[in-house]
RNA sequence: GGUCGGUUCGUCUAGGGGUCUAGGACACCGCCCUUUCACGGCGGCGACACGGGUUCAAAUCCCGUACCGACUACCA
């Protein structure tokens, strides 16, 4: 039997880190079994499902390269299935119409209440004492004939336990003591998570349910709701979370975008850079190998590398150098710096164009060039944006000059405003304006000043880049061109400012 | 409150009775390279939550405590 998963989010949000990774082990798995990964849209939830959020999560999708292998299902679709399940097993005995007058709650302070609740009912409630459960059929359908609203609720056994071995955590079991008559079907007919989740994962056939540990004890109500329908359950596997730094849970409303992808797409990252830091996340290949491409992590990903301890997400929203976590950041670094270089250019010309920086001639005639200043200025990057921020000054004669470079730089040693005019004047008459030609005539200048080499480098650096850091200086001389560094060397504006 | 789960450097993790004076990565610090540096090289700092057992031997097994988390909804 070829293995199907799924990975099935709720629209009520972006798609968050939690949600990319519990993705992304879900399609790790299934390809790596040769099975298929499947996409469901959780939208049963009317009042916050959005179809902005909806968009928002497949767009997150396709930037991770996570396409389903079958056409997406929109569980708002099967709601006619999910209720007709719960109507069968209500004619079968297993449910029964609860008539209790739905109870209004404030939406705030929910699981308050609950611990409220469940600390006053302490030791008194038991999970079977609804008045409802054992109501004659002929009365039931007498006031549900009558108009009567009512829930249906799953008619759990007295005695027993539910138990199944999970993927990650090993065996867990429950006492049906601890489960609820969970609710089927709301009184005014919607049918609820647990029921639409397994009628859905049923339909479609899903073998391996992989997710996260936050559904670990939702699994014992829905193991048995499968065996009220008769239907075998599938294999389970959840996955540890994902939590803020302090150990806190990762929350939209309070940390906001740093936890969307769309983030880290629209901030310069590599999506083969950011999986890869996601798989490392509660995973381990138990390798030292950490830098692996989708091809690698499908080969070697299998469950036993997965946690069960939760990982904490680390960033600092106070510190722009520090904004997302280190590790993500590196990681990123790292396959800016040493991808082959041909698969790079394709994200550099995107991220020239989107800040008006590209020119056409960078796939024609400036080809050789353009790959090789990318490939000079990405040494010192750490995201796609630093080609248009930091690489400005190759691209463009508009570039910003950084204080501290030219008072560090420049404005430090009043003569190069003179000298660095000469330094250009000795670069008129070269033919051939490369590496070791501008080295010697860099070096012969330095020496008629009486100057440091460094000086004399820095400074240039400061005027043709206006930075303090970057690449070798004869080598930004070179790929800068024999004109343009002229033209910089003798510009007055640093100067002025 | 109850049930269940978890706890190795600041963070991600290796390890599953002796090979652990606990390994790697990020971050941090230092040194080196150098025309600069956010590159590179070398090195350093830094952890088995705590308390009891079991055992010749425990980071590893058992129990308890603490802390963290999940669930406990006519949310998903």
């Amino acid at each position: 039997m070829t293995i199907r998963v799924r990975f099935a989010p709720s629209p009520t949000g972006y798609l968050h880190i939690g949600s990319a990774r519990t993705a992304l082990f879900n399609y790790l798995y299934a390809k790596h079994v040769g099975g298929k990964f499947l996409l469901r849209i959780e939208d049963t939830d009317i009042a916050r499902s959005t179809d902005e959020s909806t968009r928002s999560i497949l767009e997150g999708l396709e930037w991770l390269g996570f396409a389903p292998d079958e056409e997406i299902v929109f569980q708002s679709n099967n709601a006619d299935k999910h209720r007709a399940a719960a109507l069968k097993l209500l004619e079968e005995g297993k449910a029964y119409r609860d008539f209790t007058p739905k109870e209004d709650r404030g939406d705030k302070n929910i699981k308050e209440a609950i611990v409220e609740k469940a600390r006053q009912n302490q030791g008194v409630k038991s999970m079977r004492d609804n008045p409802f459960r054992d109501l004659s059929k002929e009365e039931s359908d007498h006031r549900a004939a009558n108009g009567e609203p009512f829930a249906i609720r799953l008619k759990v056994p007295e005695f027993g336990k539910t138990s199944f071995e999970d993927g990650v955590y090993g065996l867990t079991e429950r006492d049906y003591a601890e489960i609820e008559d969970l609710v089927l079907l709301r009184s005014d007919g919607h049918p609820l998570y647990n029921l639409a989740v397994v009628c859905d994962d049923i339909e479609m056939e899903i073998t391996d349910i992989i997710r996260g540990q936050d559904h670990l004890t939702n699994t014992h109500k829905q193991i048995l709701i499968y065996q009220a329908l008769g239907a075998t359950p599938p294999r389970f596997a959840h996955l540890p979370l994902i939590l803020a730094p302090g150990g806190k849970k990762l929350s939209k409303r309070i940390h906001g975008e740093i936890v969307s992808m769309t983030t880290y797409r629209d901030h310069g990252f590599l999506a083969a850079a950011f999986r890869n830091f996601l798989a490392l996340l509660g995973w381990s290949p138990k390798t030292e190998q950490e830098i692996m491409n989708l091809e690698e992590l499908v080969n070697v990903f299998s469950l036993e590398g997965i946690h069960r301890n939760n990982a904490i997400f680390n960033f600092d929203a106070n510190n722009p150098k520090r904004w997302t976590d280190d590790k993500a950041l590196w990681m990123n670094a790292e396959y800016v710096r040493t991808m082959p270089i041909g698969e790079l250019l394709p994200f550099v010309k995107a991220e020239l164009k989107s800040a008006k920086l590209w020119r056409d001639e960078y796939e024609d005639d400036d080809k050789e060039w353009f790959e090789k200043t990318a490939d000079l200025i990405r040494q010192r990057f750490f995201t796609l944006k630093d080609f248009s921020s930091q690489g400005r000054a190759y691209f463009s004669e508009d570039f910003d000059f950084d204080q501290a470079a030219i008072e560090k730089n420049l404005k430090k040693f009043p003569d190069l405003q003179t000298w660095l005019p000469e330094l250009a004047e000795k670069f008129e008459p070269m033919e051939s304006f490369t590496h070791d030609e501008i080295e010697t005539v860099v070096k012969q200048f330095t020496e008629e000043k009486g100057a440091k080499l460094g000086v004399i480098m820095n400074g240039a650096r400061a005027l043709l880049t206006g930075l303090a850091v970057g690449p070798s200086m004869l080598a930004i001389f070179e790929t800068l061109g024999k004109e343009k560094s002229i033209l910089r060397l003798k510009s007055q504006v640093a100067w002025n400012l």
